[in-house]
DNA sequence: CAGTAAAACCTCAGTACTTAGAATCTCAAC
DNA sequence: GTTGAGATTCTAAGTACTGAGGTTTTACTG
């Protein structure tokens, strides 16, 4: 109604470079660098949830539309991989899809346990026209960093998410 | 497994071990970017969620805990801006560690619409004792990054987050 | 001082998932 | 052929929040 400002909006722009504080290792380089990766990865994700939300999309339907149009048909499994959910979350998430027109599920010949999961033409009509959009904004959002930044970041960050996927869970204490 | 696949369509979001493919803008550093930053976040965060989760804490939680621990007493907008939840959230969040004991509400003398929330000692006895095994932790996941990489890395990644957290939400078809 | 806008927190219904486990199927070894 | 381990998807219950709106208090404007 009002056309006041919702209190909830998160500015997160909270100072990135908040002061260390007192010995309890703040200088720390691995510390920071989660913090900034959390902020960083925040700040990006709202943009793009965003963005996609206007298209009545969350930003993990957008994933599976998004690699069933440049992959073609995947199993399930493949796709869960691919936008990192759970095996529950892959199949409510189809499911949703599915019953909005988007995508269908198809047998597997070789194995009848699996799925395919593949766009329909209204799917692929709709990823069609709101990817190149979603594309723009993403560019605008990461225009912080120049493009060899943004190579030198990926390079980066691939390097760290690798070593820490391959890290099993649980730690040392075991 | 099945290495039935010759739908070979350009990658966009590439797996890590992926090759970027040509054309269709999976070369795009930006989108590329976009991809690895999700991916490492998410291999990240998992490490350090299932680290607090034994002690019966989310990742919001803890992240409360260790701001007030470090910085005192703050006001719950304070805290609302640096774990990066919403106004709701961070009722909801307080409420429920202070059911636990770990936190409690004070009153602030200058804003009576504000409330600090602040450490009680059974809350600074948990972070106290946890903190250093969770840095611990945290140093073992990030350790695919040397403390130079890690420091490159963060400034970056800082560039990145400042930049698009000051974007205005919304793009530019408004 | 009155009136209005805005900030700080709270309430509560809604949601986008997760987790644990069941059902079905495949494959390899016996 | 049978058995058993592992892979793949589905089901149902649970959860950690979000979003929109409400109340109280402060700040600003005339």
């Amino acid at each position: 109604m009002s056309d006041t400002k919702r209190t909830s909006r998160p500015a997160v722009t909270a100072d990135l470079n908040a002061e260390p504080l007192a010995s309890h290792g703040a200088a720390d380089p691995a510390l920071q660098l989660w913090v900034v990766l959390a902020r960083a990865y925040t700040a990006v994700a709202r943009h793009a949830e965003a963005d996609v939300a206007r298209h009545g999309l969350t930003g993990s339907e957008f994933g599976i539309l998004e690699a069933l149009y440049h992959k073609g048909p995947m199993l399930l499994g493949e796709i869960q991989r691919k936008v990192l959910v759970s095996s529950g979350g892959i199949t409510f998430l189809v499911d949703r899809l599915a019953t909005r027109g988007l995508v269908e599920r198809r047998a597997c010949a070789e194995d009848r346990r699996a799925r395919y999961a593949a766009l329909t033409p209204d799917g692929e009509a709709l990823i069609e026209r709101i990817f190149p959009e979603h594309r723009a904004r993403l560019h605008a959002v990461l225009a912080g960093l120049s493009a060899d930044e943004q190579r030198d970041a990926a390079r980066l960050l691939r390097q760290l998410g690798r070593a820490a996927a391959e890290l099993p869970p649980g730690g040392s204490t075991e």
